[in-house]
DNA sequence: TATGAATGAGCGTTCATTCAT
DNA sequence: TATGAATGAACGCTCATTCAT
């Protein structure tokens, strides 16, 4: 019984966790770390300057968990198409397809993905992008073992470094799906993956 | 001769803008926008503040002219590229081999091709953004009809939009760049560009 | 009965308080006032904050409270000794060697005597200041009654005014009672009392 | 010519530093290091909180210095008393009375004094009262070989190390002068030295 | 009654910008 | 014209105090 009762709490303080990180999300998503005040958070969380405090030791520390988090669920989502038990070709189509799904249901929260290469005037943009790389590299991994499988069997052409190719579809479905948030109208992709795809399937010049 | 007075005259105010920019593009491209202040820079132009400020109205002006000059000076490089009278995949290959002298050249200064839906927190910096979408929309122009030539000739199959191609082969490029940056060890390009141009070239699956 | 129940309650509720002020004094002696926090006060003492503002109206009036109780505590240690029944040397002597002791025995909390001159930023520590000047004046009266009656038997010589003379006692041994805390290696009160008495005692000069 | 320029313009500096530092002493003195706020010291001597900055490094920075200037002022003062070419007993009559004299004309600035023993909560205290220490240390050492060589010439009795006494004359008149400040009626000193030295010169027990 | 989560005023500090020289 | 001293708004963060439970 007072288990339970030390449970709600927890569950409540769970959940103010969860709002300040939504609005810290929201707002750093739309103008940035240096473009976000602390009070700015709180007035859209609707708490005080304070009770931020309470849960993150930092703006800099609530910045790298709110980002972090929405990345861990985006990468949880794709690697789990990879898991699922269908051919190579099937696999990559599925990843194209669940990227371009994650990016027409959060638009607003893709600035995540923007891991590389930012610069280090703050610490905790640099740390927060450590591991964000880390987390990406470990699914270019499994999906460079898809295309590795992919060559085993017989169903890929060895067109170059699993690894390579693995990093560049994942380059070639990034820009396109940031341009597409620029101009939606302007492109195919994320609603039609195929035209991505035929870039990596159908070679440009074919022996 | 009052014309020539004049005419030095500017030719000195022009010299010192471009060191100011030249400061300025260096510190921003190593420390970022926020990283950086104009007392920074003054210093390393050796100018006093104010003068900064005869020259640019504010930071974010100066950010956008110096990092725009950047641009325009490498989009301009890698247009010349195009306007050589060789054929299409000659083009490309030239392309995407000066892309990466260039960025092996100038490896402090690449912040700029970051261009891509970066957040509003200063609006001189999706002012900048905006202008460089620009040139690299025209420049996209540019490569899409080398593969729309070629379409034409046979030499490339029809695998997709070119402009979607050029945008592909831009991304793919730009992002192997920012890696290379990052670990330069790890990867193959810039110094080989035909690891590039084979995901392009050669089909994952051949009919 | 009822009275019972309520005595007990209140002397309860004395207990908690004084566990409060005990754990406040600790920390105000170790790290003064500006450097103690009420949350710091509230896990020295196991109490939560709220409960503090039930005792205390405020962080002065906690800190008002805590430092004059132990001042009362050592006023009235010393006001004994000058109330036994011994010839005026012997109670200045003793007068000297009890707060020697007592500075022996409570070398963390001393910070209290220093209730003279300190600034006004905190109207609870004026406040506070006036009250623990009040009872040290107190005191120093009855000292200079001790003089007054020595100088009356012939003891004494009249060498000042009796009142000067017990602050010029008082001010001495307080002052290398500071001086021991910070260094006891070289000071040789409080362990010999007599140093101290000579100065008062054996005229520098004499006739 | 230039070199003058630089003077005037270095004297203007010197000027507007020396005006901060006297906003911030007396501010300081009166209501104590956390009882001043940096904006209120900058409103006190017309300068904007931004300009503060730019002579002092931060607040803590601010207090040491305007505080030790201050305390340097006085000991060299007291220093002088002692090269006076005259006999042991004027000299620390000298000294008295100075001490005296400085006292009734800085009446609002002796906070200074107070270099004993305040507890650490701010590193900038901590190391200004050290310094303070350091500064009174070698003025006792000074008086301390006024009493030693009394002493030698048989001026003075062997009533106690000369150290000690030293030490024992400066803390009967520190503390009279602070009882003085709060209540200038009923002290005799700084008016009349010679109530001080009358207890160290006239001993109230003559063998 | 006792709690401690929540508050928000107020702090020290920075830096883009201005303007008297 | 070029300067750089001076500005002050705005920031991140703390902590005495309150009040719903």
């Amino acid at each position: 019984m007072k288990g339970k009762r030390l449970s709600r709490k927890e569950r409540e303080r769970e959940r103010q966790r969860r709002e300040i990180m939504a609005a810290a999300h929201t707002l750093f998503s739309e103008k940035g770390y240096h473009g976000v005040s602390m009070q700015e958070i709180a007035d859209q969380a609707e708490f005080a300057v304070g009770t931020l405090y309470i849960f993150f030791k930092s703006k800099g520390d609530l910045y790298q968990e709110s980002m972090l988090e929405e990345t861990e669920k985006f990468m949880g989502q794709l690697g789990k198409v990879l898991d699922e038990p269908v051919d190579e070709v099937a696999k990559l189509r599925n990843l194209v397809r669940a990227k371009g799904t994650y990016f027409l249901n959060n638009a607003s929260k893709i600035r995540i993905f923007h891991a590389e290469l930012r610069q280090a005037s703050d610490s905790a943009i640099t740390e927060l992008d450590l591991k964000i790389q880390t987390k990406r590299l470990s699914l270019m991994k499994d999906v460079a073992a898809v295309f590795e499988s992919g060559m085993k069997k017989g169903t890929f052409q060895r067109i170059g470094d699993p690894y390579i190719l693995a990093k560049s579809l994942d380059n070639i479905t990034h820009s396109f799906l940031l341009s597409w948030i620029e101009d939606p109208e302007q492109y195919p992709y994320p609603e039609d993956p195929d035209v991505i795809l035929n870039i990596l399937f159908k070679g440009l010049i074919q022996d």
